[in-house]
DNA sequence: CTCGTGATTCACT
DNA sequence: GTGAATCACGAGG
C-alpha cells in the first residue's frame, strides 16, 4: 500500500459508518479478508459498548480517531476485532463479525485447523485467528500498519440487511448489526446470554 | 448443552 | 496493593 489511506469516510455516526466497512478488505499477516458482517457499538449512549463506563485505559483507543484498530480478548480466547468509527471523541467501534478470505487461504486453514472455506472466519474469534490478530495488533493506525485496511466501493443499500446485535447482556435489542444479504460467511445468531438456570 | 480461558475493571484494603 | 466478577466466543459432546 502506498499512499496513505483515506478514512474521512469513516468519521460520521457509527450507524452510517459500519455498512461502508461491509466489502472493505482487511490484510494481516499474509492473509486478505473481505468483511461481510459488522456490528456498530457506539458511547455512553451504549450499554453494550465497551465505552459505556466511561473513558478507561483499555476503551481510550475508541475514542480516538476513526481508522485505528480495537482490540480486545473475549473469554479468554478469542480475540475480537473493531475498527475506530466516528469523529475525534464519539467512542464508537464498528465489531468486525465475519468475513471471506481473498488472499493467503492456504495460510488461514493452517491458522484455524480446518479446510471449510465458510467456517475460516464465521464469527469474530475466528476471524482474528485467521488474520494472527492479537492484542499486539491493538491501536494498530489502519492505514500504517501493520493491519491495513482498505475501503471499496461501498455496497449497495439493497443488498445490506441488519438486524439486532449478537451475544450481549445489554442492548442486545438494538439493530445494530449489518450483513451482506445471503452470505454464506455471516456467522449464526446466537441469541443474547446463554441463559443460567439457577 | 458445558466448559475453558485471561484481560480488564471495580470494590476493598 | 489484592481478589472476585464479568465478558461483544469457540470447541466439543
Amino acid at each position: 500500500m502506498t499512499g496513505s489511506a483515506d478514512f474521512s469516510s469513516l468519521e460520521r455516526p457509527v450507524l452510517e459508518a459500519a455498512p461502508l466497512l461491509l466489502g472493505a478488505l482487511l490484510r494481516h499477516d499474509g492473509v486478505t479478508v473481505r468483511i461481510t458482517e459488522v456490528e456498530a457499538y457506539g458511547g455512553a449512549d451504549d450499554p453494550g459498548s465497551h465505552a459505556a463506563g466511561g473513558l478507561t485505559p483499555r476503551s481510550r483507543v475508541m475514542f480516538g480517531p476513526a481508522g485505528r484498530l480495537y482490540v480486545f480478548l473475549s473469554y479468554g480466547t478469542n480475540f475480537c476485532a473493531n475498527v475506530v468509527t466516528g469523529p475525534e471523541g464519539s467512542a464508537s467501534a464498528v465489531l468486525l463479525r465475519g468475513g471471506e478470505v481473498v488472499d493467503g487461504l492456504d495460510v488461514a486453514k493452517r491458522r484455524r485447523g480446518t479446510k471449510v472455506e465458510k467456517e475460516l472466519t464465521r464469527g469474530p474469534g475466528k476471524l482474528c485467528s485467521a488474520l494472527n490478530i492479537r492484542l499486539k495488533e491493538n491501536r494498530a493506525d489502519l492505514s500504517a500498519g501493520p493491519v491495513f485496511l482498505e475501503l471499496g466501493e461501498p455496497i449497495d443499500p439493497e443488498l445490506v440487511s441488519s438486524g439486532p446485535r449478537v451475544g450481549l447482556t445489554n442492548g442486545a435489542d438494538l439493530p445494530w448489526r449489518f450483513w451482506i444479504t445471503g452470505d454464506p460467511t455471516v456467522s449464526a445468531y446466537r441469541p443474547a446470554k446463554t441463559a443460567r438456570r439457577s
